[in-house]
DNA sequence: ATAGGGTTAG
């Protein structure tokens, strides 16, 4: 049964325990607390209690295993009162509650309910001679904290030490994160303080936390400052510390900063991940510096940096930007080659980049190449491709594609029907509305009655037009 | 068989 349960075969489980019953055999207190935990953790609470009641019945007594299981259900419902019924209910029943149960009920007032009763708890438990640790500790810090909490967080911490407990660097760093989290950096700094006067060796996870948490909050002063004194302490940034202050430093147009820290990165032999790298590429190109994006691109292919798809979709975007046509579409041509694939926004930025370099054809070919590959299609590129059509003024091909959204169920936009009734209002452009599919045609007639939120068309079957809010157009009859 | 630590994710 054990087992069964530990695979989530909890039905199987319960037809042992059924056939059990039938041989004559008594279930003992092990397996039907087996069962009543296996519920629970699948979130059929009323079934797990029913087995508690059930064992009640057949005169099975549950010990305290029973008993902490059904606690926990409670107090994952939030129900604290039944879970302190359950409390009494064993303590009557002259089953001493055990560190599982106490920190069941404690995490739950802690977190969700009254913290003077948490801590009452706390002292009772010590009372009873039971320690505390700090894992025990640490993760009622981290569920305050989740949930914005710091100074509760603060509370619990000041209260351990008040104990005599010692927190070890996972609790600071855990209330370090939960000031982090409500932009309270100055609190922060102090709890890092605090560690070091505790005699405490900040950790990367530590200064990460805080790094991240200055730029976060726009301080990248604060942020690239911290960086230096981990540098000085002898603690190596990580992978993901360059990306948070890369990806600040560019949002900030700090470019000289970042390619510095880049550089830095590279040298130092750390496995440059392709999100971080897709950040400094990105950021690059966002401020101005594409030619340099592409370069590097172009001899940072080995070593200790990663790509991705992403880092393909930046740089065929850029060779298009840069007007490196050509260079794109080989940059294209050999995703497969290095054993990627492309993904719906690769064919997105093909797509549009092509048709606005009237290469048609071409964006045709790529949309087949799609299809045949099975990536899944989505409105957004549909719509886009309709728009960059319709702005060159390719009708046909517009309507190709206006017929794929109507075969996929898909959504026309509200941006899109604008360009339509936009580029049908034009008396020269009018006649050509019979190249559209019969589907879409209707809408010409728009741009001659209104085209604000709200039109009739047609009179006669009483089509209502209306653009939502959120930018979708939707057609009702 | 019960509770059960930390930072950044396009």
């Amino acid at each position: 049964m054990s087992s069964l349960c530990k695979h989530g075969r909890n039905k199987e489980a319960r037809e042992v325990f059924d056939s059990m019953s039938a041989k004559g055999q008594k279930p003992d207190v092990i397996s039907y607390s087996i069962l009543l935990h296996a519920y629970a953790n699948e979130g059929m609470m009323d079934d797990a209690m029913l087995i508690f009641k059930e064992m009640t019945h057949k005169e099975v007594k549950p010990n305290v295993v029973t008993y902490s299981t059904v606690i926990a259900v409670f107090c994952r419902m939030g129900q604290l009162d039944c879970a302190m019924n359950i409390f009494s209910q064993m303590i009557n029943h002259g089953i001493p509650p055990n560190e599982a149960v106490y920190h069941c009920l404690i995490q739950a007032f802690c977190c969700q309910g009254d913290l003077v009763k948490g801590k009452e708890l706390i002292s009772e438990m010590i009372d009873k001679g039971m320690r505390p640790n700090n894992v025990f500790f640490g993760s009622i810090i981290k569920g305050l904290c989740r949930k914005g909490r710091a100074m509760d967080a603060q509370d619990i911490f000041d209260f351990i030490i008040r104990i005599g407990l010692h927190p070890n660097v996972i609790m600071f760093s855990s209330l370090i994160h939960g000031y982090c989290l409500v932009s309270k950096m100055d609190e922060a700094m102090k709890i890092l303080h605090a560690m070091k006067s505790a005699g405490l060796q900040p950790n990367v996870v530590v200064y990460g936390t805080l790094v991240n948490g200055y730029c976060k909050t726009g301080r990248i002063d604060n942020a690239l400052s911290l960086f230096h004194e981990m540098s000085l302490k002898g603690v190596k940034p990580t992978n993901l510390v360059y990306k948070v202050i890369l990806g600040e430093l560019l949002l900030a147009g700090r470019v000289v900063v970042a390619k510095e820290k880049f550089n830095e990165m590279v040298g130092s032999g750390i496995l440059v991940s392709a999100a971080t790298y897709n950040t400094f590429l990105s950021g690059l190109c966002t401020n101005d510096c594409s030619e340099e994006a592409i370069m590097l691109f172009k001899k940072t292919h080995a070593g200790n940096v990663k790509i991705d798809i992403r880092t393909l979709d930046i740089m065929i975007a850029e060779m298009f930007k840069t007007r490196r046509t050509e260079e794109a579409k080989d940059l294209f041509a050999s995703i497969s080659v290095i054993g990627l694939i492309p993904s719906v926004e690769t064919y997105h930025i093909m797509m549009t980049y092509l048709i606005k370099e009237g290469m048609l054809d071409d964006a045709d070919t790529v949309f087949s190449t799609m299809q045949k590959t099975g990536c899944p299609l989505n409105s957004r590129l549909l719509n886009y491709v309709v728009r960059v059509l319709l702005e060159r003024g390719e009708i046909v091909r517009a309507g190709n594609y206006l017929s794929k959204i109507d075969e996929k169920n898909f959504t026309v936009e509200a941006s899109s029907i604008e360009l339509l009734i936009s580029f049908f209002s034009k008396e020269t452009c009018r006649k050509r509305v019979e190249l559209l599919p019969a589907s879409i045609s209707f809408l010409w007639k728009l741009a001659t009655i209104d085209t604000s939120h709200v039109s009739l068309y047609p009179p006669e079957t009483l089509v209502l037009f209306v653009m939502n809010h959120d930018g979708y157009a939707t057609v009702s009859s």
